[in-house]
DNA sequence: CAAACTTGCCAC
DNA sequence: AAACGTGGCAAGTTTG
């Protein structure tokens, strides 16, 4: 009873009643569904890696003079920093990190450590999916995941047992786990993702005037910050290139310090602030809407997103200055990151309204992408419907955009 | 011996 | 870890 009346105060019943009670049975069908895994190609990538993670454990062994456990964190600074008297970075509670950014930046001193981190990324991927995706799938080959509607703070979908939202993509040996998601025997996929999205939301929701022209033209500001910090032409990035600027694009406006960047790319703290003032100056509106932002947060006690999501934030309030300063990126990204769930939310809503009957379904959603699955002569025709549907969702300045693609796996349709 | 915590890392 | 955000998961280690 008080949680109807307190939906009622806060103004919640429309974000109710239209978004997320409408989204269950959605949500329902698309766990239901599922997503086909081509277990034989997994089973193919998983041997041969398997001997490269064998081979890679005797050289580690060999440079370092002595056999441990590599995949303890422990252990491996014990070897690393005692026995080779590598430089130490950061500490944490129980002793010096090893993680990736710390490898990074000693990869120079020690011929030891570009093996590691072969082997730090093809174990990870081997122990999380190689071992654990087979097991789950059902008679139709098929994997289904539970998505958590209301775990995250800021509104977005959550993905467990297992979590579909976090597949590889971005090693080629992640791409390579990426291809063995696919249609069913005679179909195809089509993937619908919006383009550049927080970066649209905070055009609209900050009014920011260089911005919103930047989508306007119909330009990309992930690659033109890579070809800026890469100092490379856009035609030539990777994407890599790309994937690590949209890291600093997000990053600069929730907050990222000049010494966090500089940490990340591996570059002097110098270099870093120039990137974040050359980014602030150049979008003006930025700066002024972050400033309002945490201004208004910190007398309200709360952010919303545009369709009246809401989040306390109490750590505005704490004296501790970690605290507070968390809560100040939290009362920024919150309000984007949120408003896009609830662009999200509705485009799914809106397009298994109208795929109904069309014999193409949703079966995946990953934070701004939709994942459909039908017969090649119904997907087409799809294509189109989805993304008139995902785009006619926004009626504010800047337009959404979204990139669609079709193939038999996941990563061809991407 | 299992639960809780820590570290590290995948994605968006 | 000093200070982008949202998640889930596996393994090692500590705790009870
Ligand atoms: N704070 C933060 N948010 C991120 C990060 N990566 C992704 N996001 C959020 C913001 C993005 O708009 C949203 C969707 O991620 P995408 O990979 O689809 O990127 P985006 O839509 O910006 O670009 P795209 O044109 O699809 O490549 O997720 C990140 O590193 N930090
Ligand atoms: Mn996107
Ligand atoms: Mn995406």
């Amino acid at each position: 009873v008080w949680q109807r009346e307190q939906l009622r105060e806060r103004a919640l019943e429309p974000l109710m009643r239209d978004v997320e009670l409408p989204l269950v049975h959605v949500l329902r069908e698309m766990e239901l569904a599922g997503v086909r895994l081509d277990v034989a190609r997994l089973q193919v990538i998983t041997e041969r890696v398997r001997g490269e993670i064998r081979d890679l454990e005797e050289d580690i062994f060999r440079l370092a003079g002595t056999e441990f456990v590599i995949g303890s964190p422990q252990q491996l600074g014990e070897v690393l920093f005692n026995g080779l008297g590598l430089s130490r970075k950061r500490r944490g509670k129980t002793g010096f990190s090893t993680d990736a950014r710390v490898l990074q930046a000693i990869r120079g001193e020690h011929e030891i450590i570009p093996v590691i981190e072969r082997w730090r990324e093809l174990n990870q991927l081997d122990k999380t999916y190689f071992s654990v995706l087979p097991q789950l799938v059902d008679g139709e080959s098929r994997i289904h995941t539970t998505f958590l509607q209301a775990v995250a703070t800021t509104g977005r979908l959550a993905s467990t047992n297992p979590n579909m939202q976090n597949v590889p993509i971005r090693t080629d040996l992640g791409r390579e786990i990426r291809g063995c998601f696919e249609a069913a025997p005679g179909a195809v996929l089509l993937s619908a993702d919006y383009s550049q999205i927080e970066l649209r939301v905070l055009a609209h929701v900050a009014d920011e005037p260089v911005l919103k022209d930047v989508f306007v033209r119909g330009e990309d500001v992930h690659t033109a910050t890579a070809s800026q910090v890469f100092q490379t032409p856009a035609d030539q990035l990777t994407l890599g290139q790309r994937s690590r600027a949209k890291m600093i694009n997000y990053g600069i406006v929730y907050g990222l310090t000049d010494f966090g960047l500089a940490d990340r790319l591996d570059i002097p703290r110098e270099e870093a602030k120039a990137i974040i003032d050359a980014y602030l100056d150049r979008f003006p509106g930025i700066r002024a809407y972050i400033e309002g932002t945490i201004e208004r947060a910190t007398e309200a006690g709360h952010v919303t997103t545009l369709w009246g999501r809401r989040r306390q934030i109490p750590e505005l309030k704490a004296r501790n200055w970690q605290v507070r300063t968390l809560g100040e990126r939290l009362a920024v990204n919150t309000p984007i990151q949120g408003t896009a769930a609830d662009v999200l939310k509705l485009a799914m809503i809106r397009c298994h309204r109208a795929l109904s009957g069309s014999g193409v379904r949703l079966i995946l959603t990953v934070h701004d992408e939709l994942l459909f699955e039908g017969a090649p002569h119904d997907v087409e025709a799809a294509r189109a419907i989805v993304e008139r549907e995902m785009v006619g969702v926004w009626e504010h300045d800047p337009p959404l955009a979204v990139d669609v693609g079709v193939g038999r796996t996941w990563l061809e349709a991407k």
